[in-house]
DNA sequence: TATGAATGAGTGTTCATTCAT
DNA sequence: GATGAATGAACACTCATTCAT
């Protein structure tokens, strides 16, 4: 009739700029409902496809998952990689790396959440990909810990390992409290602090009367958590 | 044998006694493949009686798994309080609750993996009983912490929750890796080192005593970014 | 122990008043929850037993419903009957009728309910036993009005049953609608005005100028009618 | 026919024809065994699809009985109102409607069943949709009373919903006699006697006109009454 | 006789996946 | 290639009834 209402024109598109579209609209669905309970239904629905239209890109559910993730991960390693090759110093490249993952927990919470809610304890969906994703990214907190140990800026009897899961262990159980208490998180202070810790530890320096410095520290610190918790 | 189906003999036992089976199998069933996709039929089975009569003991499936959290909740706090009683100093309690940690996760990964995958991030499951229960648990560890700032065993400038986060989150986080390996987690070692780096820090002394001069250059950044928020 | 907690005493009642007990339970349930929804274990935890004792003394929920049915029926009969007997005249007999089943469904909503919506559509509660029951009951009516035609009182071209049926059946529906609505039943009038319109019928009479009563007597009806709306 | 289980032929028609389909099925199920003994195993069985295309169309058992219902009374309506339109007279259009209401409870018992016994007495079916319908339905007997009885061809002394209640309760009373007798409904015999009923009344005429005094007292005794439920 | 734990068939509903068009 | 109607297996939950105690 050529009517008002919008006769949707059998939009053909370029296949890969549909299965971005597709992509994108699972990574919506999946980050804000989780895996399983996110339907298709509702991901076709939000990129203005058919169910059946998801099933010819993607072979099965799992699969458009695992895409989802492969994708986030890619991007997320490309960049922290570069981020790193800029600094210069174990404890500077740490802060950072600290700050990123702190960062990125927060911009895409979805995400993160469908990871280790979701995947990572189920086996038949964290296989070898995600697995080889999450070890290329926590590997570059190893190389830099690793590197740290070597130059002797990092005390080298530790488990770079360890180093490294505390670090990514700490920040995602800190960052879970500000999520459940629907607060917005202080990026850079819990950034600092995280960085704090695990660098220097949290027993009192057995030399006595240290330094001026650390009182004045210690006064900051003070002043810092007191304002976190005034707000 | 030999009968087709193997009729079930109608057992009648002592109500407390029931409800332990289907607990346990719950515990069983839910900790293998989690609340979602284990199924209440199973259950039932694995207690050797019919899905009805899993609802004459609980009724819903929630309700179950509550129970089975609970219990388990109570039984570690009841025991992790105790153990932190008989010892003095931060340090050692601080080593002790690490190490009781790591075992527990290692003994019931089942159960800790529901918690943390599924009920926590699950407002309609996470209610005030586990809440509650959470807190209790981990405010052990905060009861530790804050007792040894107090009295300078512990370095007094920084935040007793985020270090509590960090003891717990870095423990999961490690613990994940030996998961997923398949291989034996060797506790005491693991133990070790995670209370090591969390007590200690990781810079090596000179740097951590590096300069009373960097120090405050930090210390008065901090302070500065912290005022950009303020305002 | 002889403790405060109650230790319910094994009750040893005679089967006679046990089986009221139950049967009013059953009376209360059914009433308010219909014959489906109403259930045993509510039914038995009423009248303060247990569900397999309610199988003691009647063999089938349905079987129970029947004897609610028939002893709520029985006394029904008894009384209209006796109502009846001491009347002279059909017009005073049949409005007599009128207002005590018009009353009865006001008071025994829950049952009238019951056997109008249950168990008359349903062929396998509806047997035999309520069957002749309803019939017994409706009996009564139908002998009021073949008296009145027989002695000239009634118009003798109309269908005795047909008369009945429409004594009950407008009743009947002129009741949902205050039941509905929620509305008090103004039980006396809505009995009057039933009576009027089966006793005299719609049309207005041939003979002009008929009488200063029927001018009267439409006054009245309209003043009611009005007074009805308002309220 | 030799296969062991009729491997259904995966048919596909135009969705409204589907549609249809169910709701024929779901008319038979539900007329027949009523809202909550009819499954939708059934009725998808009958409709030759499987379950779960039944919620491919319908959301709902629920709404899918609305439908059902909504579909009968919108029919149903639109040929009585056409039918009304089509006669003169208080007492023709009268009959009329007699006539087709006994027609339809004969022709459709199962879905009269269904309202009567079902919908209207469950708040959670009986919802604004069918009300609407209802009063629409039965909206139009009101209509032609109270023209009549502006008229003059009715007696204006009378409440016009009340008529109407016996009307449509008096038929239904009638019928289910026929209906549980399983004899045939001779239905023109019954819409005229119960038109004669509700037109002329049942009182002989010396009866009707007995007495001035009489009804003179009665309407007075109606109008103490009525005050006494007024103050 | 009374108990109440146990049964098991049944319910409406969901959704990833398939396949005729 | 795209569609979307159709599938079918699975799920949590209910309840009249049975029967070992």
């Amino acid at each position: 009739m050529g009517g008002a209402t919008a006769r949707r024109k059998r939009t053909r598109r370029p296949r890969e700029q549909r299965e971005q579209e597709i992509l994108a609209a699972a990574r919506r669905v999946f980050g804000a409902q989780g895996f399983a309970a996110g339907s298709v239904a509702e991901i076709a629905q939000q990129a203005g496809v058919v169910e059946g239209t998801v099933y010819t890109y993607f072979a099965t559910k799992r699969e458009l998952l695992l895409r989802v993730v492969t994708d986030f991960y890619e991007a997320l390693i490309r960049d922290v990689e570069g981020g790193v090759r800029a600094l210069r110093g174990a404890e500077n490249q740490l802060r950072y790396l600290i700050a990123r993952h702190v960062a990125v927990f927060v911009e895409d919470l979805g995400i993160c959440r469908l990871v280790l809610s979701e995947i990572r304890p189920d086996p038949a969906l964290y296989g070898d990909a995600v697995l080889t994703l999450n070890r290329r990214y926590t590997a570059i907190a190893l190389g830099v810990i690793e590197r740290g140990m070597a130059t002797g800026e990092l005390r080298g009897d530790l488990s770079p390992t360890l180093v490294r899961d505390l670090i990514y262990g700490g920040t995602e159980h800190a960052l879970w409290r500000y999520v459940f208490a629907g607060a917005e998180t202080p990026v850079d202070v819990l950034s600092d602090a995280l960085a704090d810790i695990v660098l220097r530890g949290t027993l009192a320096q057995e030399a006595a009367g240290e330094s001026a410095a650390s009182r004045i520290e210690r006064a900051v610190a003070a002043l810092e958590r007191h304002a976190e918790h005034a707000t």
